[in-house]
RNA sequence: GGGCGGAUAGCUCAGUUGGGAGAGCGCUGCCCUUACAAGGCAGAGGUCACAGGUUCGAUCCCUGUUCCGCCUACCA
């Protein structure tokens, strides 16, 4: 056949292009039921579906289509699944800046309209991320992409959802929960991120009501929350003030005496004063005491974290004081608190303090604790399987290494509040009877605006619906007609949403069309391999083991592969505002998609986060160029008649680079199935370019230059043979590059994509053939080294010797003088080192092999004295080490056999080496003194 | 506070049953040798964080220390 051109270096971007449509076009991503292999099938973390490509997705995608592709290409039966999920809170806050940019607002739209609203924008961005996907060269099966709020995964939510409410594993109860008051919604306790910051510790001291000359100090890092006290809680067995238990003291501020009570639970009596304030609306800690003394809870903040005037002055507090901080956020509230704290005398000091503070994780507010009735779900019955099925390895997390981290947090894991007071999102399905409910529905005029604001409100938003804890809902897959209690037809259905992690929880069987009983479901699940990143191991990684096992009583996965965060050059987490952010479309169209990939997969060691530089990046864009031009090269060397012979019957370079090839299959494959993406692409790497393209290509010049060469039919044989073979282990790394020049190579069928993935072939294993390269490259590299040493230019013609100190090495040597004289080139002789000539030549030896160079014309022959010199006092002082050793009576006698007899031959070899270096250098120093 | 991981060449990292320290990038020198200068060849560079212990022998196993990350937690 014809060599096509190829242009000399490699351009990414024409051909990229060019292939993925082909691809798409032809279908080759496309899953089938009727496939006769095993079913492999992964389905994709769900990315935002207005978001865009970012670096970790690109690992994390890139690590899948290297198992999908490999897969695919064993013959499995392949179904990799995309989609994308709603990501509720992110995707608000963001039409809601729209709104606000065009003088408008959620509110101002309504429910309704607002919905439509968002919908709008995932119209117009929905794509973007699917397309950056193809770019990367995502082999998905892209007809079947899913989002988590089409109507197939809401069926699935529904389902669930009534479900497990009807099993008493959904409740609604008014619990402290996480607010946050930006977002105006409940988040999950994980929601929540976490973050040392310098706060302060203020002493506060509550006169006892019987002797109000007697003040109790109690500790508090937040002074404002002491308006809402209902106690003072001090430890039982404290002498200091366990007599004062069911006494009282006067709260400070307000009109109040609360109880100091007895706690041994929350109090540590080493910290602080050893006495504690007990805010049960406010605080975590405090509504655990509140409940277990049946203390009154009394909210002083409002949904935006302000102090709230009607609750204060429920809570008893000075008409003054309620003037002062009415409707003030907590940092403006908490420097008045103590000014009046400080004015009555009743702060005694303020220190310095550490703490760690709650902020929302996708807007940074301070989350505050907040009292309000939510949706959990009753988290025990289901973690316990979740647990058993990681402890009994019938999902496999790897690195092994996060399994204790899963089972911790498993083991202590807390109910899930899934409701969110937003708008988009799966809404619950809970309806309440307006007539039954009448008590427990308030509708107050909205509290988050000013009056004049809220004049310009349409009715129905001018209104903020609190349904109370002790409300009743019917909970149904529909809206229900009639109320079963009463018999009216009136409701008002649960205005909340579900936390995203709630659809996102079902994807590996809401997708493959669960509740249905679909045939996918049936060849599909459990899927195989689930690619992820530790940040979302309890948001979504935890949560579908707990719902799969729940809903298909199996696993939704074997394996969980996690992968490591993607950093900057420096280690700094990339992020917008600090400008470090690689974008991966930026590097695609600069470096190529395969470069960016084989990058990635390349840096993904286990249990290390990936500082990516472009240089890296650079580097295997010269990788992809290597091999392109490789494969120039073999193209202007392929015409002429090509030869099969069975492997043992071929040249010397063939054997030797099949056998290297052989391995390097072996390796790739092995460590795939490890999910060692680094080491399987650093075997390629390694592989082609410095054994295939250093060595293999230079070796087989000769045949193929010569066109009367005995052996070049075979070698351009093995040359396409082994090319083609190598382009199909890299494709699932490189997928372009790698099919436009299998394309150009003799190949069969019409794509790579669908070849079938390289198997060891043990008869291209040849140690006799890897034995005598080793002995090739090292000879060859010191009559390199000679040349150095000697000033000879590269190109000079030289007369060399080469011989070993052992007889059958001696032999092997013989066999491959022509490729020394290749290689070297000059002249080569190997013969016993008595026939060498004794003078005007500098010898070099390692390990029992000696190179002999001719010294021509007057060259210096002091660098190549001070590289004996050196070596000797090397070889020196590694023969004193090993016969030290050797002395050692203790190592002779318990050191296995076999190691004493290796020190044994390496110590003779070095003292070989070492005399015929000392006579070498005796030599040079003679022709030197001539 | 608890847990986990890391500390190996200038940088990023391999090193899998303890026995002669590796790669990539970078650096230095020489080369535009017809596949490739996005390249070739040669080379420099490391008491494997520190201190003990186990062992004939420790980068590797054990203990402690320091430093850096991450996760987690209610010390008010």
């Amino acid at each position: 056949m014809p060599s096509p051109q190829l242009d000399k270096t490699y351009e990414p971007r024409t051909v990229e292009d060019r292939w993925y449509r082909e691809w798409i076009a032809r279908g080759y991503f496309r899953a089938s039921l009727d496939h006769p292999g095993k079913p492999y099938c992964i389905v994709i973390p769900p990315p935002n579906v207005t978001g865009s490509l970012h670096v970790g997705h690109a690992l994390n995608h890139s690590l899948q289509d290297i198992l999908i592709r490999w897969r695919r290409m064993q013959g499995r039966n392949v179904l990799w699944l995309p989609g994308t999920d709603h990501a509720g809170i992110a995707t608000q806050n963001v039409v809601e800046k729209q709104l606000i940019a065009e003088g408008s607002s959620r509110e101002l739209l309504g429910r309704e309209r607002f919905i439509e609203r968002v919908w709008q924008w995932k119209a117009t961005s929905g794509n973007t991320i699917v397309n950056q996907q193809k770019q990367l060269g995502e082999s998905c099966d892209w007809d079947r992409l899913r989002f988590t709020m089409d109507e197939g995964l809401s069926k699935a939510v529904l389902e669930v959802f009534v479900r497990l409410h009807e099993e008493g594993l959904i409740y609604r109860g008014e619990r402290l929960i996480n607010w946050c008051p930006r977002c105006l919604t409940a988040l999950s306790d994980i929601e929540v991120e976490h973050e040392d910051s310098k706060g302060k510790l203020y002493s506060i001291e509550y006169p006892l009501e019987h002797d109000p000359a007697t003040r109790l100090t109690v500790a508090t890092t937040r002074p404002e929350t002491m308006l809402g006290d209902t106690a003072v809680a001090v430890h039982p067995d404290d002498p200091r003030y366990n007599h004062l238990i069911g006494r009282r003291v006067r709260l400070p501020l307000t009109t109040r005496t609360i109880p100091i009570i007895g706690d041994n639970i929350l109090v540590d009596r080493e910290f602080g004063t050893g006495a504690v304030k007990i805010t049960p609306a406010h605080d975590f800690n405090d509504y655990e005491a509140g409940e277990r003394h049946q203390l009154p809870r009394l909210p002083v903040l409002d949904h935006h974290a302000r102090l709230d005037p009607v609750s204060l002055r429920a809570a008893g507090v000075e008409q003054a004081v309620v003037d002062a901080v009415e409707l003030l956020p907590v940092a403006k509230a908490r420097p008045k608190i103590e000014a009046l704290l400080r004015e009555r005398g009743a702060l005694a000091k303020v220190n310095d303090h550490k703490l760690a503070i709650g902020k929302c994780y996708r807007c940074k507010t301070v989350v505050e604790p907040y009292l309000s009735p939510q949706w959990f779900v009753k988290i025990q019955p289901l973690a316990a399987p979740a647990i058993k099925a990681v402890e009994t390895g019938h999902v496999r997390i790897i690195p092994e290494g996060w399994v204790n981290n899963y089972l911790g947090w498993m083991r202590d894991i807390k109910d899930w509040c899934i409701s969110r007071q937003i708008w988009w999102g799966h809404q619950i399905p809970a309806w309440y009877c307006t007539a039954c409910n009448a008590d427990t529905i308030l509708k107050t005029v909205h509290e988050g605006m000013a009056t004049s604001e809220a004049r310009e409100l349409p009715p129905a938003s001018r209104k903020r619906i609190t349904i109370l804890q002790g409300a009743v809902p019917v909970v149904a897959r529909s809206a229900p007609t009639q109320c079963p209690r009463c018999g009216k037809s009136e409701f008002l259905r649960d205005p909340d949403v579900l936390d995203t992690w709630f659809s996102s929880g079902l994807w590996p069987f809401s997708t493959l069309g669960w509740p249905d009983r679909t045939p996918e479901l049936k060849t599909y699940y459990p899927t195989s391999t689930l690619v992820t990143g530790l940040d979302i191991l309890f948001f979504w990684v935890a949560r579908m083991i707990m719902l799969g096992l729940k809903f298909m009583g199996d696993v939704p996965f074997r394996d969980v592969y996690i992968h490591a965060l993607v950093r900057d050059a420096e280690g700094q987490k990339m992020s917008k505002s600090k400008g470090n952010v690689i974008d991966p479309l930026h590097v695609m169209d600069q470096f190529g998609t395969d470069a960016l990939r084989f990058t990635l997969a390349s840096m993904a060691s286990p249990g290390r986060d990936i500082k990516l530089a472009e240089e890296r990046i650079e580097g295997y864009r010269n990788f992809a160029n290597k091999i392109w031009n490789a494969a120039r090269f073999a193209h202007m060397h392929l015409d002429g008649t090509r030869e099969s012979r069975p492997p043992a019957q071929r040249s010397f370079p063939e054997r030797w680079i099949l056998s290297r090839l052989h391995d390097t299959i072996r390796i790739v494959t092995q460590e795939l199935e490890a999910y060692r993406f680094d080491r399987s692409a650093n075997a390629l790497y390694h592989f082609f370019w410095h054994e295939y393209c250093d060595w293999y290509l230079e070796l087989i010049k000769p045949a193929l230059q010569d066109a009367s060469h005995p052996d070049g039919p075979s070698t351009r044989h093995t040359l396409q043979e082994s090319l083609e073979t190598f382009l199909r282990l890299l494709h699932p790394f490189m997928p372009f590059i790698s099919e436009e020049i299998w394309q150009t190579l003799p190949h069969a069928g019409e794509t790579i994509v669908t070849q079938s993935y390289p198997t060891a072939n043990a008869a291209w294993h040849s140690p006799d053939a890897e034995q005598a390269f080793a002995l090739l490259e090292r000879g060859v590299g010191m009559t390199r080294t000679a040349r150095v040493l000697l000033n000879y230019p590269p190109g000079k013609h030289v007369t060399c010797f080469v011989t070993h100190d052992d007889a059958a090495t001696a032999q092997t040597l013989a066999a491959l003088r022509q490729e020394f004289a290749h290689l070297g080139r000059g002249q080569f002789t190997l013969q016993p080192l008595a026939q060498w000539p004794d003078s005007k030549l500098l010898r070099l030896t390692l390990d029992g092999l000696t190179v002999g160079i001719h010294v021509e014309g007057d060259v210096d022959l002091n660098k190549a004295v001070d590289r004996l010199t050196k070596q000797i006092a090397e070889t020196e002082k590694e023969t004193q080490r090993l016969a030290g050793k050797l002395k050692n009576d203790e190592f002779v006698s318990k050191a296995p056999p076999e190691v004493i007899a290796d020190h044994q031959n390496r110590l003779q070899g070095l003292s070989r080496d070492r005399e015929m270096l000392a006579s070498s250098e005796r030599q040079l120093r003679a022709m030197l003194g001539a």
